[in-house]
DNA sequence: CCCAATCTTGGACCCAGTAAAAGTTTATGA
DNA sequence: TCATAAACTTTTACTGGGTCCAAGATTGGG
């Protein structure tokens, strides 16, 4: 893995430089603003050559995907013996608040991040569907150690849908101008409120 | 609402004729392969009249979606004195299969539906876009009895997670050419427990 | 040092979707 | 019934994402 030659090295800074320059572009005008075009005249590079990197537009600022997906894949595969799949991922995401970490959704300093991907539908599209490609990966590894299909991928969904539903908690509020760090303290409640509702169902709900 | 003029009745029937021809040319031909150029061509009409009834090209094939919403409304609605929402929506489900409504997914003559819809990832994203109005829509729905908009938000959007989950297992084993009579059966339980999952939670799932 | 593999480039091209203006049909009301 | 308004359609032109291809530049390996 490391020990790269030029090539590789060179390959990787281009990719860098062409995802800032355009993440700076949009912060700065709008995502639906700046073309594809631009960007690749501000990074010195062709057209073609943005695609090459980024198959499409909306990936230029949505490029952290995959860590994200490795991370929850490792949550589930090396959680600690005798813990549930569900407890392994509450612990994780409260470790992600107290650690401040963007992933957590709230945090100083990426407010503008999500108003430019809010002023996008595109973007916001983008985003949806990656939140189905953890789903796919969460249900993949979940199957590596229960042979049930139909159960790995309800119980994928069910985490995945938890999950994005307190991720857009925290963000709506900060779009509505919440103050970050008392957001990010309510949201330690709205984590376990979410997890105790996916982990003890929600049988009786508006039963009247 | 009825007793509509000329105007409106022309709207209707041009409304469904682009919308059948349409269909038609993606089940010879495959939705990629089909420009919505070609489509107004067949409806003879100019495309600005396609882009004026379906603002997007997909729409012209998913154009079932606002009856979907509606019936789920409904159903969390309307449901019984002593329903919970989870039980409503559960039967709900189960009559639809019983009543092999194509929304259950698993019906006779709509094979080439799902064929044309998996083969263009447009499409399938769309549908997954209309999947999350449906949980939007939902959460409307609890808000009105509900004040708590942490729960409401989550409940939503575990429930649309089960009914994506429930839809999506019985749209791959068709896919797969599984004997659509057989595949209703089996959801029958594959709806069962699903719902079971949702009702009584996950908590202990993958405990070692 | 040279060849082969691997980027990169430029340019032409396709198609979804938008904008604006002019043309056509239906509705309205005197 | 007829003129005018309102609603719908068409035409034309354009933007911009994304693909294709052939030719040019760079790098790695022998």
């Amino acid at each position: 893995m490391p020990e790269q030659g030029l090539r590789e090295r060179k390959k990787q800074a281009t990719r860098r430089r062409i995802a800032d320059v355009a993440t700076a572009l949009f912060a700065a005008r709008g995502f639906d603003n700046v073309t594809v075009a631009e960007v690749a005249e501000a990074a010195n590079v062709s057209k073609m050559t943005v695609f090459n990197y980024f198959p499409r537009k909306e990936d230029l600022f949505l490029d952290r995907h995959a860590d994200r997906i490795a991370a929850l894949e490792e949550v589930v595969r090396e959680r600690p013996e005798g813990t549930s799949v569900v407890e392994a991922m509450r612990r994780h995401h409260h470790e992600l608040l107290a650690a401040r970490h963007p992933l957590s959704g709230a945090i100083e300093g990426v407010v503008g991040f999500w108003q430019v991907l809010r002023s996008s539908p595109a973007l916001v599209q983008r985003m949806h569907e990656q939140g189905r490609e953890i789903e796919d990966a969460l249900a993949a590894v979940l199957a590596e150690e229960d042979p049930d299909a139909t159960r790995t991928r309800v119980v994928a969904g069910l985490l995945t849908a938890v999950i994005g539903s307190v991720f857009g908690i925290a963000v709506s509020r900060i779009l509505d101008g919440d103050d970050v760090e008392e957001v990010r303290r309510d949201q330690v409640g709205v984590l376990d409120r979410a997890f105790d509702l996916l982990e003890h169902g929600v049988g009786g709900y508006g039963r009247r």
